[in-house]
RNA sequence: CAGGCUGGUUGGGUGGUCGCGGCCCCGUGUUGCGGGGUCGAGGAAAGUCCGCACUCCAGAGAGCACGGCGUCGGAUAAUACCCGGGGCGGGGAAAUUUCUCUCUUUUUUGAGAGAAGUGAACCUGCCGGACAGGGCCACAGAAAACAGGUAGCCCCUCAGCCUAUGGGUUGGGAGGUGAUAGUGAAAAGGUGGUGUAAGAGACCACCGGUGUCCGUAGUAAUACGGGCGGCCUGGUAACCCCCGCCGGGAGCAAGGUCAAGCAGGGACGAAGUGGUCUGCGGACCAUCGGGAGGCAGCUCGUCUCCUUAUGCGCUUUCUGUUUAGAAAGCCAGUCCCGGGUAGGCUGCUCGAGCGGCGCGGCGACGCGCCAGCCAGAUAGAUGACCGCCCAAGCGCCUCGGCGCUGGACAGAAUGCGGCUUAUAGACCGGCCUGAGGC
RNA sequence: CGGGGCGUGGCUCAGACCGGUAGAGCGCACGGUUCGGGUCCGUGAGGCCCCCGGUUCAAAUCCGGGCGCCCCGA
């Protein structure tokens, strides 16, 4: 995922935790909040429950991965927050494909 | 061959498609985008237990306090932790010796179990001082540290009883003793003898320990042998302490630099003189004054640059018939200033580095030569999917294949050395013991 | 990068500085009191003192190392 297209600053993890609207999923959390811009940002994140450096690691570099071809299909001006759940670990690449598809459709994010 | 122990190397390989980060090159519509090339996690990157480099702060020197360390030699940039020795312990297989028990055999014997001893390689813990001083040593025990008595033993003495007049016995008192028994983790060298009323290093022999001197080996710690002396002083300093040595503090979020926003400070003068050009708005040059900077810090001098912008704003005071003007303050604006937040850049990876070869050393390590440049991210780059192969596990049978599962611990964040901890396996050695063969 | 604290019966904590007997409250079990329950009274079970080494005659305590949890500073 290229690195315009991600979200960086502690802030805007700030922002888009504390005004944004969260659909759960059993292996992941997004969170998406409407802002001003012309792109689409989507940021990453995996608390410590789920274990050391690699797992943590493990799971964002999977969530980024599936997302990544979603970006193009995405409405503009939305910040995204993808948040791992400890199940994901365990969890297929396809499996885990169709739960953030899900998830996208759910939160009504796709274009026309 | 069997068993035990130990060192080193490695940490899946290969190909395809898509994707990510750094650097270089090219193109372009140049804060960007596209294409190509190249590089892109570890032996522990981890824990942060030590030691350095580096950076900033503080600092005349010395001492005290506090903390750490403490056998010898070596290695290192440095280290309580690395390497090689020394001393005192602990663990350690096969084998074997002795004893006991059980079974067995006509006997010789054989087998098993248990206890004690000897016991390799190797692994592992500790290491100044307890006659400088203080504290503590529960329970038990008579006594726990300038030893000690209501057990026992012995002598003396007093009283009672018995008596064959030698004495015996019971109880009390004054002493001696530290041998015996018992307690305890520990009872003030051990064994044997002399000696004595009973005893005791009181004395003797041997042994053990300690101090000191000499010799031999060793760089040394130390070991071995011999002489002499006292025959000798419990443990604890990972309790305080004493002696010797070492230590300034903080850490890459160090530090440097650029710098929004907000807040703070300052200025918004005089509008001179001479000249040139002019499209009459002005522009330029020189000069006075003012300001900023350079010429090593100061003065002088000199050089360079700048010298503008206010508001039909508000309040108060003064002048004035009014329009208006002046001064002070406030507000807004513009410009400048220093400090500096968010944030950016830097520090940031060429280094006590890594690899190969050779030499020296038992080793830690050192020296020389050669070849190359080998991650620098910052919500933090190494990923996803697929094929084949090599190991591993499970199942099946025709014992060699087939099918399924499917990679251990773990992710750089300034760098390096050591330590500690986690770790599926694979490969290559070394040492010791036992059995057999030549 | 650096610093601090905690781990002891089922739960909350003492004991640790200065080593020798592990204790309190709640809870639990049994008995009594009551017609029965609660309250109250009495009795007593339950601990490898987080793990591994070391010092010591002796370690929950002293000294190393490890594990887990929590907190703080730049």
């Amino acid at each position: 995922m290229q690195h315009r297209f991600r979200l960086t600053r502690s802030t805007d993890f700030k922002r888009v935790r504390n005004y944004g609207k969260s659909f759960a999923h059993p292996l992941l959390v997004l969170v998406s909040l409407i802002t001003t811009d012309e792109t689409s940002r989507v940021g990453v994140t995996a608390g410590r429950t789920l274990g050391g450096a690699v797992q943590r690691n493990r799971a964002k570099r999977l969530l980024r991965e599936v997302m990544r071809p979603e970006l193009l299909s995405i409405k503009p001006g939305r910040d995204l927050m993808l948040i791992a759940r400890q199940p994901l670990l365990k969890a297929e690449f396809d499996e885990l494909k169709k739960a953030v598809t899900g998830l996208l459709r759910r939160a009504d994010l796709y274009k026309d």
